[in-house]
DNA sequence: AACGGTGTCAACCGCACATGT
DNA sequence: AACATGTGCGGTTGACACCGT
């Protein structure tokens, strides 16, 4: 599919931890032509680096807004309780916490709270109790009914919008308080969550 | 001081999906 | 409909730091 490791010059790329110099370089060149197009960037850049490498570098390190500070209580309360609605689905979790990436929650979630101690915040995981997450798209035909929370999920801020009017943790926390009660309130909503191959 | 174990984080890899032709 | 290409995601790995022995 995609040679991660040959640029259109059929020459190796770099890998490996990045220097200040590509950082530099990718930023420059994010902001001359906005974010996407991400297999122009390298050539755009005059970095030796394949297109994953530049997206993942600008997403999890050099977008601007992004909090690099511990996580708060409240914060990992809240990744605890959307892990349990979305199982794991990162980036859709990382879209809720305002500065935060999907790599960084991951590995948070692998680091602290995946192995505990944290059994008392809510029951083990298990593949019967873990919502199933939406697709990544919906059927123009049928939207199903969690569809529309989700699409209201959407005037949500994101890491990209942190400024909007609506940017607090706060917010994000109560509304998806909301959502949580819905679904745990019998309403077996939770069963509608189709299951997608990429769990 | 040297060594080994463990934790953390950045980055890579492979795959599935979206879109265009 | 079939195929090619581009994009994004989750899982995994490697490097490094820290700590205890």
């Amino acid at each position: 599919m995609d040679n991660n490791n040959i640029n259109n010059n059929g020459v190796g790329v770099r890998k490996g931890a990045w220097t200040k110099e590509e950082d530099a370089l990718l930023r420059d060149c994010v902001h001359k032509y906005g974010e996407g197009k991400w297999h122009l960037v390298p050539l755009r850049a005059g970095l030796n680096r394949c297109r994953k490498s530049c997206r993942l570098r600008w997403l999890n390190y050099l977008r601007p807004n992004l909090n690099r500070g511990f996580f708060t209580n409240d914060e990992v309360d809240l990744i605890v309780r959307l892990h349990k609605l979305l199982g794991n689905r990162w980036s859709l979790i990382a879209g809720r916490l305002p500065g935060r990436t999907a790599n960084d929650v991951k590995n948070y979630w692998n680091c602290h709270i995946s192995k505990g101690p944290t059994p008392a915040r809510g029951k083990t995981l298990t593949e019967s109790n873990i919502v199933r997450p939406r697709p990544r798209t919906f059927s123009n035909s049928q939207p199903p009914a969690w569809s529309a929370m989700l699409i209201r999920s959407t005037k949500l801020p994101t890491n990209d919008d942190p400024n909007g009017p609506s940017s607090s943790l706060a917010e994000c926390m109560r509304w998806w308080g909301e959502l949580l009660e819905i679904t745990e309130r019998g309403t077996k909503s939770v069963s509608v969550f189709p299951t997608t191959s990429r769990l």
